[in-house]
DNA sequence: AAGACCATCAACCGCCGGAGT
DNA sequence: CACTCCGGCGGTTGATGGTCT
């Protein structure tokens, strides 16, 4: 991208919550043109934040297929997993959990998992002192870091692997799969039914509107640009690729058995 | 009932690395 | 090579709502 001085003004930027104004005129730019340039979106949109403020808002809250609401058991301990393997790399954990975003991940982390977490390593360590002297198995008070320590380690294997690999951070096919994990039935068409649980006004209307435009937004952040089919294709070319290497075990929610099709630019999960 | 305290979550800030000039 | 801009990331803050005393 070129360097257009898309701020030299220094115009005054809004701070603070979004109106539902705000986010209505971020959704409907980035639906119709994309995101482009960070720098020039609010600008296009007729918004009074910065680039930044927009592309933090597009992702954590605007964004099609984001889970909202409380994290699974299974979630939670992916990010313990993860969390213990990698660190406070936020971005690289919730590129494991579909839907969910770092800022989300992060937060829950702070507000929840790193207490028990800390309670798990207190109770353990006071095990440790009490059977210090004993030789034979000690029931382990943190089963479930324990547990995923050995469950992470394939984790740990696919993350390594991946990170070396050219394969795109967000899969569309994680897009699809978050998709049908949330709704227990099969899934008609993406273009048609309310899907989403949480958020439901804006997903209705991001749905509605993905199946007349391009797709926007950070889900075509690596082949963006792209119409629909070709993306689609692109994307399904990754997930084969996947398969081939093995990946696919690691892929949550992602279906084999399920077949996609393509119909103009509506894209039919079946 | 009211103030203090706590938990949660959205958003901001500052830094860093990559890329164009 | 230095400079500038941008996007991304992680840490932190601030607003809000709930619970406790």
């Amino acid at each position: 991208m070129g360097f257009q001085p898309m701020e030299k003004g220094k115009a005054k930027h809004k701070k603070g919550l979004w109106s539902p104004e705000e986010d209505n005129k971020l959704r409907n730019h980035i639906l119709k043109h994309g995101h482009g340039c960070w720098s020039s979106v609010p600008i296009k949109a007729g918004l009074q934040r910065n680039g930044k403020s927009c592309r933090l808002r597009w992702i954590n809250y605007l964004r099609p297929g984001l889970k909202r609401g409380k994290f699974s058991k299974q979630e939670e301990e992916t990010i313990l997993t993860l969390h213990d393997m990698l660190g406070n790399k936020w971005s690289q954990i919730s590129q494991h959990l579909p839907g969910r975003t770092d800022n989300e991940i992060k937060n829950y982390w702070h507000s929840y998992l790193k207490k028990r977490v800390a309670k798990a390593k207190e109770m353990e360590s006071h095990n440790q002192i009490k059977y210090a002297s004993s030789s034979s198995d000690t029931i382990d008070s943190s089963n479930s870091i324990q547990k995923l320590a050995t469950q992470g380690q394939q984790i740990y294997n696919f993350t390594k692997e991946s990170c070396q690999s050219s394969l795109p951070k967000l899969l569309f096919a994680e897009w699809l799969s978050l998709d049908h994990v949330n709704s227990a039935n099969s899934v008609e068409s993406l273009g048609l039914r309310n899907g989403f649980d949480h958020n439901s006004t804006f997903q209705e209307a991001a749905i509605h509107d993905m199946s007349e435009v391009p797709f926007g937004g950070d889900y075509n952040r690596c082949v963006s640009n792209i119409p629909a089919p070709e993306m689609f294709n692109s994307q399904l070319k990754y997930a084969n690729q996947m398969v081939e290497n093995g990946y696919i075990h690691c892929m949550p929610g992602f279906d084999l058995s399920s077949n996609f099709s393509m119909s103009n630019d509506a894209i039919m999960y079946i």
